[in-house]
DNA sequence: TCTGGGGTCCTAGGACCC
DNA sequence: TCTGGGGTCCTAGGACCC
Protein backbone atom coordinates (compact mmCIF):
# COMPACT_ATOMS: atom_id res chain seq x y z
CA UNK A 1 0.00 0.00 0.00
CA UNK A 2 1.52 3.38 -0.53
CA UNK A 3 -0.59 6.66 0.42
CA UNK A 4 0.97 10.22 -0.85
CA UNK A 5 2.51 12.15 1.33
CA UNK A 6 1.69 10.05 4.63
CA UNK A 7 3.15 11.69 7.70
CA UNK A 8 3.56 8.73 10.30
CA UNK A 9 5.63 10.63 12.84
CA UNK A 10 3.24 11.44 15.88
CA UNK A 11 2.30 14.95 15.86
CA UNK A 12 1.64 17.93 17.96
CA UNK A 13 -1.47 18.52 17.19
CA UNK A 14 -3.31 15.18 15.56
CA UNK A 15 -6.34 16.24 14.17
CA UNK A 16 -9.93 16.11 15.77
CA UNK A 17 -12.66 16.33 14.27
CA UNK A 18 -16.47 17.02 15.28
CA UNK A 19 -19.74 16.91 13.84
CA UNK A 20 -22.91 18.44 15.00
CA UNK A 21 -26.49 17.74 13.63
CA UNK A 22 -29.96 18.68 14.42
CA UNK A 23 -32.53 15.86 15.62
CA UNK A 24 -35.25 15.41 13.84
CA UNK A 25 -34.61 18.62 12.37
CA UNK A 26 -37.57 19.53 10.45
CA UNK A 27 -39.42 18.03 12.88
CA UNK A 28 -38.11 20.22 15.86
CA UNK A 29 -38.64 23.06 13.92
CA UNK A 30 -42.15 22.81 13.81
CA UNK A 31 -42.12 21.94 17.68
CA UNK A 32 -40.19 24.80 18.45
CA UNK A 33 -43.38 27.06 17.38
CA UNK A 34 -46.26 24.78 18.52
CA UNK A 35 -44.69 22.87 21.90
CA UNK A 36 -48.34 21.04 22.27
CA UNK A 37 -46.28 18.56 19.89
CA UNK A 38 -43.55 17.70 21.98
CA UNK A 39 -44.75 14.03 23.24
CA UNK A 40 -46.59 13.55 19.81
CA UNK A 41 -45.69 11.32 16.72
CA UNK A 42 -44.91 13.80 14.29
CA UNK A 43 -43.76 13.57 10.79
CA UNK A 44 -42.82 16.05 7.76
CA UNK A 45 -43.48 15.25 4.54
CA UNK A 46 -41.66 16.32 1.23
CA UNK A 47 -42.74 18.45 -1.52
CA UNK A 48 -45.92 17.76 -3.26
CA UNK A 49 -47.00 15.74 0.10
CA UNK A 50 -45.18 12.56 -1.32
CA UNK A 51 -43.10 11.53 1.34
CA UNK A 52 -41.69 11.39 5.24
CA UNK A 53 -38.77 13.49 5.18
CA UNK A 54 -38.58 13.61 9.17
CA UNK A 55 -39.96 11.85 12.05
CA UNK A 56 -39.91 12.37 15.84
CA UNK A 57 -38.84 9.68 17.84
CA UNK A 58 -42.12 8.60 19.05
CA UNK A 59 -42.96 8.47 15.03
CA UNK A 60 -39.78 6.32 14.20
CA UNK A 61 -41.08 3.94 17.23
CA UNK A 62 -44.48 3.46 15.59
CA UNK A 63 -41.46 1.95 12.81
CA UNK A 64 -42.02 5.00 10.26
CA UNK A 65 -39.24 4.66 7.91
CA UNK A 66 -37.51 7.51 6.15
CA UNK A 67 -38.93 8.38 2.35
CA UNK A 68 -41.81 5.82 2.49
CA UNK A 69 -44.88 7.34 0.51
CA UNK A 70 -47.88 9.01 2.84
CA UNK A 71 -50.44 7.87 0.97
CA UNK A 72 -49.64 3.66 2.68
CA UNK A 73 -49.53 5.92 6.41
CA UNK A 74 -53.28 6.67 6.22
CA UNK A 75 -54.36 4.53 8.36
CA UNK A 76 -51.67 3.98 10.65
CA UNK A 77 -51.65 7.86 11.03
CA UNK A 78 -55.44 7.98 11.66
CA UNK A 79 -55.33 5.28 14.12
CA UNK A 80 -52.14 6.74 16.48
CA UNK A 81 -52.72 10.02 15.67
CA UNK A 82 -49.84 11.30 14.24
CA UNK A 83 -49.04 14.74 13.59
CA UNK A 84 -48.69 15.56 9.90
CA UNK A 85 -47.08 18.58 8.12
CA UNK A 86 -46.11 19.38 4.94
CA UNK A 87 -42.66 20.75 4.10
CA UNK A 88 -42.29 24.60 5.07
CA UNK A 89 -38.66 25.55 3.29
CA UNK A 90 -38.93 29.34 4.57
CA UNK A 91 -39.24 27.98 8.01
CA UNK A 92 -36.20 25.87 8.15
CA UNK A 93 -33.97 27.36 6.33
CA UNK A 94 -33.86 29.93 8.75
CA UNK A 95 -34.07 27.78 11.49
CA UNK A 96 -30.93 25.90 9.96
CA UNK A 97 -29.11 29.87 9.53
CA UNK A 98 -29.58 30.46 13.23
CA UNK A 99 -27.95 27.10 14.46
CA UNK A 100 -24.99 27.35 12.17
CA UNK A 101 -25.24 31.28 13.27
CA UNK A 102 -24.99 30.06 17.05
CA UNK A 103 -22.40 27.46 16.55
CA UNK A 104 -19.91 29.87 14.48
CA UNK A 105 -19.79 32.08 17.44
CA UNK A 106 -19.11 28.68 19.76
CA UNK A 107 -16.54 27.11 17.38
CA UNK A 108 -14.34 28.86 14.94
CA UNK A 109 -13.73 26.53 11.93
CA UNK A 110 -17.05 25.05 10.50
CA UNK A 111 -17.75 23.31 7.10
CA UNK A 112 -21.69 23.47 7.11
CA UNK A 113 -22.40 19.98 5.41
CA UNK A 114 -26.01 20.54 4.86
CA UNK A 115 -29.51 22.33 6.26
CA UNK A 116 -28.66 20.58 9.38
CA UNK A 117 -25.10 19.49 9.90
CA UNK A 118 -21.38 20.96 10.32
CA UNK A 119 -18.29 19.82 10.82
CA UNK A 120 -16.06 21.32 12.97
CA UNK A 121 -12.38 21.28 13.40
CA UNK A 122 -11.52 20.60 17.18
CA UNK A 123 -7.88 20.45 16.78
CA UNK A 124 -5.61 21.73 19.69
CA UNK A 125 -8.42 20.90 21.87
CA UNK A 126 -6.78 19.29 25.33
CA UNK A 127 -8.61 16.34 25.53
CA UNK A 128 -9.54 16.44 29.36
CA UNK A 129 -11.51 19.84 27.67
CA UNK A 130 -12.66 18.37 24.58
CA UNK A 131 -16.00 16.17 26.49
CA UNK A 132 -16.98 19.21 28.45
CA UNK A 133 -16.67 21.79 25.50
CA UNK A 134 -19.14 19.59 23.97
CA UNK A 135 -21.21 19.25 25.75
CA UNK A 136 -21.36 22.78 26.99
CA UNK A 137 -21.65 23.41 22.69
CA UNK A 138 -25.23 20.67 22.76
CA UNK A 139 -27.07 22.83 25.86
CA UNK A 140 -26.05 26.58 24.80
CA UNK A 141 -27.56 25.37 20.98
CA UNK A 142 -30.36 24.11 22.33
CA UNK A 143 -30.69 27.29 24.89
CA UNK A 144 -29.98 29.56 21.84
CA UNK A 145 -32.04 28.34 18.88
CA UNK A 146 -34.76 25.51 20.47
CA UNK A 147 -33.29 22.80 18.28
CA UNK A 148 -31.65 19.59 19.78
CA UNK A 149 -28.47 18.86 18.51
CA UNK A 150 -26.11 15.94 19.16
CA UNK A 151 -22.04 15.97 18.47
CA UNK A 152 -19.88 13.16 17.55
CA UNK A 153 -16.27 13.67 17.85
CA UNK A 154 -13.40 11.84 16.36
CA UNK A 155 -9.85 11.91 14.53
CA UNK A 156 -11.58 11.99 11.19
CA UNK A 157 -15.29 12.83 9.96
CA UNK A 158 -15.97 9.37 9.60
CA UNK A 159 -15.17 8.59 13.02
CA UNK A 160 -16.91 12.02 14.06
CA UNK A 161 -20.14 10.68 12.31
CA UNK A 162 -20.08 7.18 14.02
CA UNK A 163 -19.35 9.16 17.14
CA UNK A 164 -22.39 11.06 16.31
CA UNK A 165 -24.72 8.24 15.57
CA UNK A 166 -23.83 6.53 18.86
CA UNK A 167 -24.50 9.89 20.76
CA UNK A 168 -27.91 10.68 19.08
CA UNK A 169 -28.65 6.89 20.44
CA UNK A 170 -28.12 7.24 23.63
CA UNK A 171 -31.69 8.89 24.24
CA UNK A 172 -30.20 9.66 28.57
CA UNK A 173 -27.02 9.95 27.75
CA UNK A 174 -25.29 13.94 26.90
CA UNK A 175 -25.69 14.49 23.43
CA UNK A 176 -22.14 13.63 23.01
CA UNK A 177 -19.94 10.98 21.69
CA UNK A 178 -15.79 11.07 21.48
CA UNK A 179 -13.87 8.56 19.60
CA UNK A 180 -10.24 8.12 20.71
CA UNK A 181 -7.83 5.66 20.61
CA UNK A 182 -8.80 3.56 23.86
CA UNK A 183 -12.53 2.89 22.68
CA UNK A 184 -12.29 2.53 18.53
CA UNK A 185 -11.65 -0.67 18.04
CA UNK A 186 -14.58 -1.91 20.46
CA UNK A 187 -17.17 0.80 19.20
CA UNK A 188 -16.32 -0.07 15.85
CA UNK A 189 -17.01 -4.10 16.16
CA UNK A 190 -20.58 -2.74 17.70
CA UNK A 191 -21.36 -0.56 14.43
CA UNK A 192 -23.18 -2.15 11.54
CA UNK A 193 -21.51 -1.67 8.33
CA UNK A 194 -24.52 -0.51 6.74
CA UNK A 195 -24.06 2.69 9.08
CA UNK A 196 -21.45 3.42 8.40
CA UNK A 197 -20.86 7.08 6.62
CA UNK A 198 -20.28 6.06 2.71
CA UNK A 199 -22.02 2.80 2.64
CA UNK A 200 -25.00 2.48 1.56
CA UNK A 201 -27.29 -0.79 0.87
CA UNK A 202 -25.47 -1.71 -2.66
CA UNK A 203 -22.15 -2.18 -1.03
CA UNK A 204 -23.04 -3.14 2.42
CA UNK A 205 -24.85 -6.00 1.07
CA UNK A 206 -21.51 -6.98 -1.29
CA UNK A 207 -19.55 -6.29 1.98
CA UNK A 208 -21.80 -8.90 3.98
CA UNK A 209 -21.45 -11.42 1.39
CA UNK A 210 -17.34 -10.93 1.60
CA UNK A 211 -18.18 -11.47 5.25
CA UNK A 212 -17.50 -7.52 6.31
CA UNK A 213 -20.51 -6.45 8.39
CA UNK A 214 -19.22 -4.73 10.95
CA UNK A 215 -16.61 -1.12 10.73
CA UNK A 216 -14.22 -2.86 12.56
CA UNK A 217 -13.77 -5.75 9.83
CA UNK A 218 -13.98 -3.06 7.34
CA UNK A 219 -11.09 -0.87 8.80
CA UNK A 220 -8.67 -4.22 8.73
CA UNK A 221 -9.22 -4.61 5.16
CA UNK A 222 -6.19 -2.62 2.31
CA UNK A 223 -6.35 -0.25 0.69
CA UNK A 224 -5.56 -1.81 -2.61
CA UNK A 225 -8.10 -4.36 -2.01
CA UNK A 226 -10.87 -2.43 -1.59
CA UNK A 227 -10.17 0.20 -4.60
CA UNK A 228 -9.73 -3.14 -6.91
CA UNK A 229 -13.08 -4.72 -5.55
CA UNK A 230 -14.75 -1.28 -4.76
CA UNK A 231 -12.70 2.40 -5.75
CA UNK A 232 -11.23 4.54 -4.12
CA UNK A 233 -13.86 6.22 -2.27
CA UNK A 234 -14.77 2.89 0.12
CA UNK A 235 -11.08 2.18 0.35
CA UNK A 236 -10.59 6.01 1.69
CA UNK A 237 -13.69 5.06 4.08
CA UNK A 238 -11.54 2.28 5.86
CA UNK A 239 -8.70 4.83 6.45
CA UNK A 240 -10.62 6.80 7.47
CA UNK A 241 -11.82 4.39 10.17
CA UNK A 242 -8.63 3.09 11.01
CA UNK A 243 -8.26 7.21 12.16
CA UNK A 244 -6.02 8.12 9.42
CA UNK A 245 -7.77 11.58 7.92
CA UNK A 246 -8.28 11.49 4.15
CA UNK A 247 -11.39 14.25 3.83
CA UNK A 248 -10.52 17.78 5.52
CA UNK A 249 -12.75 20.70 6.68
CA UNK A 250 -13.84 22.23 3.47
CA UNK A 251 -14.61 25.55 4.95
CA UNK A 252 -14.57 27.87 2.01
CA UNK A 253 -17.99 27.40 -0.11
CA UNK A 254 -17.33 25.80 -3.62
CA UNK A 255 -18.65 26.59 -6.12
CA UNK A 256 -21.61 24.36 -7.42
CA UNK A 257 -21.21 22.53 -10.22
CA UNK A 258 -24.65 21.89 -11.01
CA UNK A 259 -27.98 23.43 -10.23
CA UNK A 260 -30.94 22.19 -10.15
CA UNK A 261 -34.32 23.22 -9.76
CA UNK A 262 -37.60 20.48 -10.41
CA UNK A 263 -40.82 19.93 -8.85
CA UNK A 264 -43.99 17.61 -8.97
CA UNK A 265 -46.75 18.61 -10.24
CA UNK A 266 -50.25 18.23 -8.28
CA UNK A 267 -51.22 16.14 -11.56
CA UNK A 268 -50.65 14.35 -14.34
CA UNK A 269 -50.02 17.19 -17.09
CA UNK A 270 -50.58 17.25 -20.66
CA UNK A 271 -51.04 20.99 -22.13
CA UNK A 272 -48.50 23.08 -23.31
CA UNK A 273 -49.29 25.97 -21.55
CA UNK A 274 -48.66 24.23 -17.96
CA UNK A 275 -45.43 22.65 -18.94
CA UNK A 276 -44.18 26.08 -19.96
CA UNK A 277 -45.04 27.96 -17.03
CA UNK A 278 -43.37 25.30 -14.90
CA UNK A 279 -40.18 25.27 -16.92
CA UNK A 280 -40.12 29.27 -16.49
CA UNK A 281 -40.55 29.56 -12.91
CA UNK A 282 -37.91 26.46 -12.73
CA UNK A 283 -35.84 28.42 -15.01
CA UNK A 284 -35.95 31.55 -13.17
CA UNK A 285 -35.48 30.10 -9.68
CA UNK A 286 -32.49 28.12 -10.88
CA UNK A 287 -30.97 31.54 -12.33
CA UNK A 288 -31.92 33.34 -8.95
CA UNK A 289 -29.55 30.92 -6.97
CA UNK A 290 -26.86 31.39 -10.04
CA UNK A 291 -26.35 34.91 -9.30
CA UNK A 292 -26.69 34.46 -5.65
CA UNK A 293 -23.27 32.98 -6.12
CA UNK A 294 -22.06 35.31 -8.40
CA UNK A 295 -21.63 32.52 -11.66
CA UNK A 296 -22.38 31.99 -14.95
CA UNK A 297 -23.66 29.04 -16.74
CA UNK A 298 -23.09 27.82 -20.26
CA UNK A 299 -25.62 25.28 -20.68
CA UNK A 300 -29.05 24.42 -19.31
CA UNK A 301 -30.97 21.16 -19.41
CA UNK A 302 -34.79 20.77 -19.77
CA UNK A 303 -36.38 17.58 -18.50
CA UNK A 304 -39.99 15.95 -18.27
CA UNK A 305 -40.53 12.77 -16.37
CA UNK A 306 -43.62 10.79 -16.65
CA UNK A 307 -44.39 8.85 -13.92
CA UNK A 308 -42.03 6.45 -13.05
CA UNK A 309 -43.89 4.16 -11.08
CA UNK A 310 -45.59 2.40 -13.77
CA UNK A 311 -45.47 -0.97 -14.77
CA UNK A 312 -44.45 -2.55 -16.27
CA UNK A 313 -41.59 -0.55 -15.79
CA UNK A 314 -40.81 1.77 -19.18
CA UNK A 315 -38.59 4.83 -19.83
CA UNK A 316 -40.23 8.20 -18.14
CA UNK A 317 -37.52 10.31 -18.33
CA UNK A 318 -36.77 12.73 -21.25
CA UNK A 319 -34.11 15.35 -21.58
CA UNK A 320 -32.57 18.45 -24.27
CA UNK A 321 -29.82 20.21 -23.29
CA UNK A 322 -29.45 24.13 -24.92
CA UNK A 323 -25.85 25.43 -25.74
CA UNK A 324 -25.75 29.78 -25.01
CA UNK A 325 -23.90 31.38 -27.65
CA UNK A 326 -21.61 32.26 -24.22
CA UNK A 327 -22.26 31.92 -20.23
CA UNK A 328 -24.39 34.15 -18.63
CA UNK A 329 -26.48 35.18 -15.82
CA UNK A 330 -29.21 36.68 -17.14
CA UNK A 331 -32.71 35.34 -16.68
CA UNK A 332 -34.32 36.31 -20.08
CA UNK A 333 -31.38 34.30 -21.85
CA UNK A 334 -32.40 31.32 -20.07
CA UNK A 335 -35.75 31.56 -20.35
CA UNK A 336 -35.25 32.18 -24.44
CA UNK A 337 -33.15 28.66 -24.05
CA UNK A 338 -35.23 26.78 -21.95
CA UNK A 339 -38.58 27.85 -24.28
CA UNK A 340 -36.56 26.72 -27.10
CA UNK A 341 -35.52 23.35 -25.39
CA UNK A 342 -39.39 22.59 -24.22
CA UNK A 343 -40.67 23.23 -27.61
CA UNK A 344 -38.44 20.57 -29.52
CA UNK A 345 -39.06 17.92 -26.27
CA UNK A 346 -42.67 18.50 -26.14
CA UNK A 347 -43.26 18.30 -30.23
CA UNK A 348 -41.45 14.85 -30.14
CA UNK A 349 -43.05 13.40 -27.09
CA UNK A 350 -46.82 15.16 -26.51
CA UNK A 351 -47.06 13.17 -23.24
CA UNK A 352 -48.62 12.73 -19.44
CA UNK A 353 -45.97 14.25 -17.42
CA UNK A 354 -45.32 14.26 -13.93
CA UNK A 355 -42.71 16.16 -13.00
CA UNK A 356 -40.60 18.83 -14.73
CA UNK A 357 -37.04 20.70 -14.14
CA UNK A 358 -33.91 22.10 -15.20
CA UNK A 359 -30.27 22.02 -14.64
CA UNK A 360 -27.69 24.26 -15.39
CA UNK A 361 -24.39 22.97 -16.09
CA UNK A 362 -20.57 24.29 -16.72
CA UNK A 363 -21.06 27.08 -14.27
CA UNK A 364 -18.10 29.40 -13.90
CA UNK A 365 -17.06 32.36 -11.73
CA UNK A 366 -18.67 35.47 -13.21
CA UNK A 367 -15.67 37.39 -14.99
CA UNK A 368 -13.81 34.20 -15.70
CA UNK A 369 -13.20 32.25 -18.00
CA UNK A 370 -13.09 33.13 -21.60
CA UNK A 371 -13.18 36.77 -21.76
CA UNK A 372 -16.47 37.84 -23.96
CA UNK A 373 -15.38 40.08 -27.20
CA UNK A 374 -18.71 39.97 -28.35
CA UNK A 375 -20.64 39.99 -24.72
CA UNK A 376 -24.25 41.79 -25.49
CA UNK A 377 -24.74 42.25 -21.90
CA UNK A 378 -25.93 46.04 -21.53
CA UNK A 379 -25.22 47.54 -18.32
CA UNK A 380 -29.29 48.32 -18.18
CA UNK A 381 -30.03 44.72 -18.30
CA UNK A 382 -27.79 43.91 -15.39
CA UNK A 383 -29.22 46.69 -13.52
CA UNK A 384 -32.45 45.81 -13.73
CA UNK A 385 -32.16 42.16 -12.99
CA UNK A 386 -30.22 43.52 -9.80
CA UNK A 387 -33.67 45.20 -8.86
CA UNK A 388 -35.73 42.14 -8.88
CA UNK A 389 -33.11 40.04 -7.57
CA UNK A 390 -33.45 42.93 -4.65
CA UNK A 391 -37.40 42.80 -4.65
CA UNK A 392 -37.47 39.10 -4.21
CA UNK A 393 -34.94 39.48 -1.06
CA UNK A 394 -36.81 41.65 0.59
CA UNK A 395 -40.33 40.60 0.10
CA UNK A 396 -40.06 37.37 -0.56
CA UNK A 397 -39.80 34.17 -3.28
CA UNK A 398 -41.50 35.15 -6.42
CA UNK A 399 -42.94 38.86 -5.11
CA UNK A 400 -41.56 40.38 -8.78
CA UNK A 401 -41.44 37.66 -12.12
CA UNK A 402 -41.03 37.17 -15.38
CA UNK A 403 -44.59 36.90 -17.45
CA UNK A 404 -43.90 33.48 -18.87
CA UNK A 405 -43.49 31.92 -15.05
CA UNK A 406 -47.50 32.62 -15.18
CA UNK A 407 -49.67 32.98 -12.63
CA UNK A 408 -52.20 30.41 -12.92
CA UNK A 409 -49.76 27.60 -11.08
CA UNK A 410 -51.66 24.82 -12.21
CA UNK A 411 -49.01 22.66 -11.95
CA UNK A 412 -48.36 23.43 -8.71
CA UNK A 413 -48.08 20.13 -6.37
CA UNK A 414 -50.01 20.24 -2.98
CA UNK A 415 -48.75 21.37 0.63
CA UNK A 416 -52.27 20.38 2.63
CA UNK A 417 -50.89 20.85 5.70
CA UNK A 418 -47.90 23.51 5.54
CA UNK A 419 -47.26 25.57 9.22
CA UNK A 420 -46.87 29.24 8.91
CA UNK A 421 -43.83 31.17 7.80
CA UNK A 422 -43.61 32.18 11.80
CA UNK A 423 -39.76 33.68 10.97
CA UNK A 424 -39.46 35.21 7.45
CA UNK A 425 -42.70 36.58 7.26
CA UNK A 426 -44.40 39.72 9.05
CA UNK A 427 -48.17 38.66 8.61
CA UNK A 428 -47.31 34.96 9.82
CA UNK A 429 -45.27 35.69 12.82
CA UNK A 430 -46.43 33.66 15.79
CA UNK A 431 -48.35 35.65 18.53
CA UNK A 432 -47.68 35.69 22.30
CA UNK A 433 -51.13 36.11 24.28
CA UNK A 434 -50.24 38.06 27.13
CA UNK A 435 -52.81 36.49 30.13
C1' DT B 1 -55.91 9.13 -6.03
C1' DC B 2 -51.32 8.65 -3.98
C1' DT B 3 -44.35 7.65 -4.47
C1' DG B 4 -39.29 14.47 -3.04
C1' DG B 5 -35.53 17.39 -4.36
C1' DG B 6 -30.74 18.58 -4.81
C1' DG B 7 -26.20 17.39 -4.94
C1' DT B 8 -21.05 14.90 -5.58
C1' DC B 9 -17.64 11.56 -7.02
C1' DC B 10 -15.95 7.51 -9.53
C1' DT B 11 -15.47 4.28 -13.36
C1' DA B 12 -16.01 2.05 -17.73
C1' DG B 13 -16.17 2.44 -22.29
C1' DG B 14 -16.57 4.89 -26.62
C1' DA B 15 -14.73 8.51 -29.64
C1' DC B 16 -10.97 10.51 -31.42
C1' DC B 17 -6.23 11.50 -32.41
C1' DC B 18 -1.53 10.54 -33.76
C1' DT C 1 -5.72 -16.58 -40.19
C1' DC C 2 -5.75 -12.61 -37.75
C1' DT C 3 -7.70 -7.51 -36.51
C1' DG C 4 -2.22 -1.69 -34.40
C1' DG C 5 -1.51 0.71 -30.05
C1' DG C 6 -1.51 4.13 -26.72
C1' DG C 7 -3.14 8.44 -24.74
C1' DT C 8 -6.83 11.67 -23.66
C1' DC C 9 -11.29 13.45 -23.38
C1' DC C 10 -16.13 12.98 -22.72
C1' DT C 11 -20.39 10.94 -21.19
C1' DA C 12 -23.61 7.83 -19.09
C1' DG C 13 -24.64 5.43 -15.33
C1' DG C 14 -24.03 3.87 -10.76
C1' DA C 15 -22.92 4.65 -6.22
C1' DC C 16 -23.27 7.62 -2.34
C1' DC C 17 -24.97 11.76 0.72
C1' DC C 18 -28.75 14.68 3.24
Amino acid sequence: MFIQNQDLTPQLNPPQFGLLDCNNFYVSCERVFQPTLNKAPVIVLSNNDGCVVSRSNEAKRLDIKMGVPAFKLKALIQAQKIKVFSSNYALYNDMSQRVMGALAELAPNLEIYSIDEAFLDLTGFHPNDLSSFGENLVKTIQQWTGIPVSLGMGSTKTLAKVADHIAKKNKMGSGVFKINATNREHVLAQFKIEDVWGIGKNWATKLNQRGIVNAYELSQRTYPELQKQFNKTLASTALELQGIPIHKIETIKKLKKEIMVSRSFGRMLTDYDSLREAIATHTAQAIQRLRSQHAVAKTITIFLQTNRFQQPKQPYHYDTLIELPIPSQDTRDFLKAAEQGLKQLYKSKPLAYKKAGVILREISSKGKGQIDLFSTADPKAVAQIEVLDRINRTFGKGTCRFAVEGYTKAWLGQSRDRSRAYTTCWSELPIVQAK
